[in-house]
DNA sequence: TTATATGTTCGATA
DNA sequence: TTATCGAACATATA
């Protein structure tokens, strides 16, 4: 689930969960440690006796301080998410759990294990070695015009990168493209500075609604593609034009062909 | 059985 | 050096 809108959601469940919470203990639930880039005996040092103060999200990267000491970093991958449980059964694909001293405990879930869990300096730190950009939510029109200017891939890919601006993903890539009208391997070269804008505000607005439904895709306006897209049903404002799926850059892509043309 | 999945990183190539 | 492209990662489901 784990785009801006999705992150953020997760980063409010997190602190609602668990913000001012004290890790008692520190459990794992995988035999993999692919997903923890710190070491499982560092991860637990740190963290048991820990307390969580606050939450910073960058993009899809979502940073946790503690009292004292470095940051936790979690990143959610394809499959990842967070799930609060107490006395019962762990969460399907349950990777680690907090166990706080309220006696709740806060499952870290993801089925294809390409989530993170790390910790950091700072996000600040991490940003610069990660050399990821500022929070789509965050970035000023003249930023993004100034990301795109002149690149020479797909314009789906460009939104794709992190590099420049963080946050955007596929579903909400492909949601853009079809709100505008651009087809995603256009050329952002191509783009005039009316399509640009139309492309930031769209961006923008999609990403407010979704975190304002907190990401239930049923509660979206109607009309979005996002809920129209994999089922290649009839988008109801194109009834004479079949949603067309296609790879872009590697991703899964769908367009409305006769809205999405690629120019001349 | 084969294709696909809401992401990132790494290696090869230009 | 920088930009771009494609494969790889691990697992489930249609």
């Amino acid at each position: 689930m784990p785009e801006l809108p999705e992150v953020e959601v997760m980063r409010r469940y997190f602190e609602a969960a668990a913000l001012g919470q004290k890790v008692e203990r520190l459990e794992f639930h995988d035999k993999l440690d692919k997903l923890f880039k710190t070491p499982r005996e560092e991860l637990k040092s740190t963290l048991e006796g820990a307390r969580f103060t606050h939450t910073r999200r960058i993009g899809k990267y979502l940073f946790i301080a503690l009292d004292k000491g470095p940051w936790l970093h979690l990143h959610f991958g394809m499959t990842g998410n967070l799930l609060l449980f107490r006395n019962q059964d762990l969460p399907k694909y349950t990777r680690m759990v907090f166990v706080l001293d309220n006696g709740d405990q806060l499952a870290y879930c993801d089925l294809r294990k390409f989530g993170v869990v790390e910790l950091t300096e700072s996000p600040e730190r991490y940003q610069a070695e990660k050399k990821f950009g500022p929070d789509f939510l965050e970035l000023s029109l003249e930023a993004f015009v100034k990301a795109l200017g002149n690149k020479k891939i797909a314009l789906k890919s460009a939104l794709l990168e992190q590099k420049h601006f963080a946050g955007i993903g596929n579903w909400i890539a492909d949601e853009m493209l079809f709100e505008v009208g651009l087809h995603p391997e256009e050329k952002p070269f191509k783009l005039n500075q009316s399509e640009l804008t139309a492309l930031f505000q769209a961006g923008q607005k999609i990403i407010q609604q979704a975190i304002d439904k907190d990401t239930h895709y049923r509660d979206f306006p109607e009309g979005m593609f996002v809920n129209y897209r994999k089922k290649k049903a009839l988008h109801p404002l194109f009834p004479d034009s079949p949603i067309e799926g296609l790879v872009v850059g590697g991703r899964g892509s769908f367009i409305v062909p006769s809205k999405q043309k690629l120019k001349p």
